[in-house]
DNA sequence: CAGGCTACGTA
DNA sequence: CGTACGTAGCCTGC
């Protein structure tokens, strides 16, 4: 085997080179913005680097010391004893560089009572021996004894860690005149200052050399003391106990028990995520790159994707710009005829199409849009057919494209949608953000500050070709059913989605301001009447002043803590009002009452557009369980239970051109979903029974007639059966429901001991979730969960709750997304013109065009009924009216 | 001016 | 010591 041929295993000694590191840059130009110094941590990475690409070690591992105190310290207290303090600005250091060195996945050794040095000896032997070329990194000079025909010393030079020296047998030669394993004994007579270890006095390299060349070591050299004249000569004999303390101390262990050999320690896959992590705290921005670099490069060649997907080695294909007919041609062939899937990137200025990136994994377009001039055939045809395109965030792309006219089908992958299903917990990315985080490259971006930016921003088409790259890349990470829900469920609700947000709802500005007007009388009124009460003004959405007011003018009890002092919620309020009842109290909750609702029909009415309509966003990734949310404005919490929040309802009406609205909604889906996942016999005959779930789960535990279940009774064991798929505990119910803990773990025990197999699977699922690491929803969407292992009870907890509840809503979540994909598939295959507009979680609201309402209630019934196969039946109510408000039942 | 915190609306 | 969201006002600190 040659030299090229072997593996390569390369040793660091951690504290020695970041201590090399630490003097070679400037202290206070590393700083991170919690006034770390990380400049050690910089120099021993940057020099990390240079050395994987320069010796691509197969095998690495970084040895640190544990402490100043090993085996040689006990033995001669006075070992390394020069060295003075830490300087303060290298405290710190170490633990977040083995933070940084984790993340690359580069192990990290030592050994109580033993050295550094002698962790790299005992592998660097132990590889010599096992056919590794062993590359030893160290700033100590002792480490030139571990040389051999197989171990090469890199050794810092004077200017830090920015080059180093290799030294091997041939040039410890030609330096010292010795071979590399008699150098401990010329240090042993010539002394090592740096580590407090005195030689012989007069004894210099020289000498010393002259002696161990001589009588070969330095038991020949003491053997032969008598022979050696002169001043020097008496000065060894006299201090011959030196050399052999010397030299005792400065042999390394090449026999140190470790749990790991050279073999273990094989290069693995950095870890992208972690290095984002680690770095971005460290704020080493180009340091991360280089490493995300590093990394892109390694997992590039282990076959998680076939290369030809990824285009002759990941080049940038060189935009060509085209219309016309070229461009057509081009489609043609780059599509397969449409079989290929093909990126889409749009360009935009202030807003508006100006371009469209088109791209294959080797090949890139753009075409400039200028509506009507060129002859855009082909590319209309291709945006509509079903030709497979990929996207990073097709709904918002497919809303872009219908404004300037064009109508787009086929969007096969979603880089935004599918990153979310491998972690929707996440923060969504840009595309640039997921090149970097996935890819390990840098897609240049414009200084958006700047005015003429000195970073011109890549051509949509080398967007485009990114997103295809990103799109492979997710693909393989995303495990069978995450794809499926993506390709099943997610993608086709992207167009189903874009329509009730370009459809927009209705909404009466003249309801919304008389309401307002009302409002904002009685919030005054109430203002006034609350500063009567306590003889001054206050600014009674300020928390912080009504804690002033409460707890030190009035002197009332002090409520639930929270971060700023004392709560000041409703329920503290209510509780306040019961100890110490007060006016000011009730007039206070009466006047937020009054100014939040207020709050919300201002927002709403900020959110009515030219059409009278208000258009939501939906975001489809914006919930770590499945469900969709809504922003700008917010459509999902408009108000419903209070007679003015029925009153904002009745504001959003029917459209003109239609008949009425109608809503549409699963009752008690997630109990049914409990039910079904659960298995439960108890809880399934109470659906398929079809009478009022509360009396009959309440009948059962209280052991009465359901007749005879009191309203009191029913209260109770709803806020029992609700709690439960949100891993309520016998303090929290009590504390709902205003009993004593022992009855609510009373009623508990009850309810399980009915109802036994939900205790099973609620516990199951958490157990479950454990083990894998995540959740499922009963269609494979998953939610990871890593604090479920956490030693701190508060995070574990949070996530058990969070994981028992994750497969009921998410299931939930995917049964409404199943059912409005049947319900526009039908919409579209009777040409009704009849639309979906909201989504409140489990309740859908259609605008019903004249006529239209028979066969809309019969389309929605059977969709929303047949969505799931469950073990019970879903129930859908079904109501209509002019507005929101009536159109509910 | 951004972002944390509190409070509160919905399912 | 009950899950999942979004919005708004206050307040602090950059």
């Amino acid at each position: 085997m040659t030299d090229d041929e072997k593996p390569t295993l390369m040793v660091i000694d951690g504290h020695s080179l970041a201590f090399r590191a630490f003097y070679a840059l400037p202290v206070d130009s590393f700083v991170n913005r919690e006034g770390q110094h990380t400049n050690a941590i910089h120099g021993f990475i940057s020099m990390l680097i240079n050395l994987l690409s320069k010796e691509k070690p197969t095998h690495l591992a970084v040895a640190f010391d544990i402490s100043r105190y090993s085996f040689r310290t006990r033995e001669y207290p006075e070992y390394k004893g020069t060295r003075g303090e830490t300087p303060p600005e290298f405290i710190g250091q170490i633990p977040l560089l083995e933070e940084a060195l984790a993340a690359m996945s580069i192990p990290t050794l030592s050994k109580e009572d033993y050295e550094a040095d002698d962790i790299l000896a005992t592998l660097a032997h132990r590889g010599s021996q096992e056919g590794f070329k062993v590359f030893v990194v160290s700033g100590d000079r002792d480490a030139i004894q571990m040389i051999d025909d197989n171990v090469t010393l890199l050794y810092p030079n004077a200017r830090g860690v920015s080059e180093l020296k290799r030294y091997d047998r041939d040039t410890v030669f030609e330096r010292y005149g010795i071979e590399p394993h008699q150098y401990p004994d010329i240090a042993a007579l010539v002394g090592e200052t740096s580590d407090n270890l005195i030689g012989i006095d007069k004894v210099g390299e020289k000498t010393a050399v002259k002696w161990i060349t001589q009588y070969g070591s330095l038991a020949g050299v003491l053997e032969h003391a008598d022979e050696i004249t002169g001043v020097v000569g008496e000065k060894l004999r006299e201090q011959s106990d030196r050399a052999v303390r010397n030299r005792k101390l400065n042999h390394l262990l090449t026999d140190v028990p470790l749990p790991v050999g050279p073999a273990d320690l094989e290069r693995k896959p950095i870890n992208s995520a972690r290095v984002r992590e680690v770095f971005d705290k460290l704020q080493f921005r180009t340091l991360q790159e280089r490493v995300l670099k590093i990394a892109a490069a390694e997992s590039g060649d282990d076959g998680a994707l076939p290369a030809e997907a990824l285009g002759s080695g990941s080049v940038i294909p060189v935009v060509r710009t085209m219309v016309d007919e070229e461009l057509a041609k081009w489609l043609d062939t780059a599509s397969a005829r449409g079989t290929a899937p093909l990126g889409v990137r749009l360009e935009l200025i202030s807003g508006e199409l100006t371009g469209i990136g088109i791209a294959s994994a080797t090949e890139s377009a753009f075409v400039p849009w200028a509506a009507g001039r060129p002859d855009y055939t082909a590319l209309e045809a291709w945006l509509a057919g079903d030709s497979p395109k990929y996207f990073h965030d097709s709904k918002r792309d497919l809303k872009l494209l219908a404004a300037a006219g064009l109508a787009l089908r086929g969007i096969a992958f979603d880089t935004r949608l599918a990153a979310w299903l491998l972690k929707p917990g996440g923060k969504p990315e840009d595309l640039a953000g997921q090149v970097y985080s996935y890819l390990g490259e840098t897609l240049p971006q414009p200084d958006a500050n700047q005015l003429v930016p000195d970073t011109e921003a890549v051509s949509p088409a080398t967007e485009a070709w990114y997103t295809v790259r990103v799109a492979h890349y997710l693909a393989e990470k995303l495990d069978a059913g995450s794809l499926r829900v993506l390709t099943d469920i997610e993608l086709p609700l992207v167009p189903v989605l874009a329509g009730m947000e370009t459809a927009g709802v209705t909404v009466s500005a003249e309801i919304l301001a008389g309401l307002n007007a009302s409002l904002t009388a009685s919030a005054a009124d109430l203002a006034a009447r609350s500063y009567a009460e306590i003889g001054h003004e206050v600014n009674l959405g300020s928390p912080k002043q009504l804690q002033q007011v409460l707890f030190e003018e009035l002197g009332m009890p002090k409520t639930r803590a929270n971060k700023t002092g004392f709560s000041t919620d409703a329920a503290s309020l209510a509780d306040l009002q019961e100890q110490a009842p007060h006016p000011f109290l009730d007039l206070l909750l009466q006047h937020r009452d009054a100014s939040k609702l207020k709050q919300i029909i201002e927002t709403l009415e900020r959110g009515i557009g030219g059409d009278g309509r208000i258009h939501t966003t939906y975001d489809q990734t914006g919930t770590s369980t499945g469900r969709i949310s809504s922003n700008d404005p917010n459509l999902q919490n408009i108000p419903v239970k209070t007679a003015i929040g029925r009153e904002i309802r009745s504001a959003f009406r029917r459209g003109q051109q239609f008949e009425t609205l109608l809503t549409a909604d699963y009752s008690q889906i997630e109990m049914r979903i409990m039910a079904h996942l659960s298995g439960d016999e108890g809880l399934i005959l109470a659906f398929n029974e079809g009478e009022d779930l509360h009396r009959f789960v309440g009948s059962r535990i209280f052991g009465v007639p359901p007749a005879e279940v009191t309203p009191l009774m029913r209260t109770k064991v709803k806020a029992m059966s609700y709690g439960l798929a949100y891993g309520l505990s016998a303090f929290g119910l009590s504390k709902h429901l205003r009993i004593e803990t022992g009855e609510a773990k009373q009623l508990m025990t009850d309810y399980f001991t009915r109802f036994g197999a939900v205790r099973e699977y609620l516990r199951n699922v958490v157990e479950q979730a454990r083990t894998d690491g995540y959740t499922e929803t009963i269609f494979g969407r998953r939610r990871p969960f890593g604090d479920l292992t956490s030693n701190n009870r508060v995070l574990r907890e949070n996530a058990e709750r969070a994981a028992l509840n994750a497969p009921i809503q998410g299931s939930a979540a995917d049964i409404l997304k199943i059912a409005m994909l049947g319900v526009a598939d039908d919409l579209a295959a009777n040409g009704l013109e009849s639309r979906m507009l909201l989504q409140v979680h489990d309740e859908l609201v259609f605008e019903v065009a004249p006529g239209e309402l028979e066969t809309l209630t019969a389309i929605v019934r059977d969709r929303m009924g047949h969505a799931a196969d469950l073990r019970v039946p879903l129930d859908v109510q079904v109501g209509t009216g002019e507005n929101w408000d009536q159109a509910a039942h």
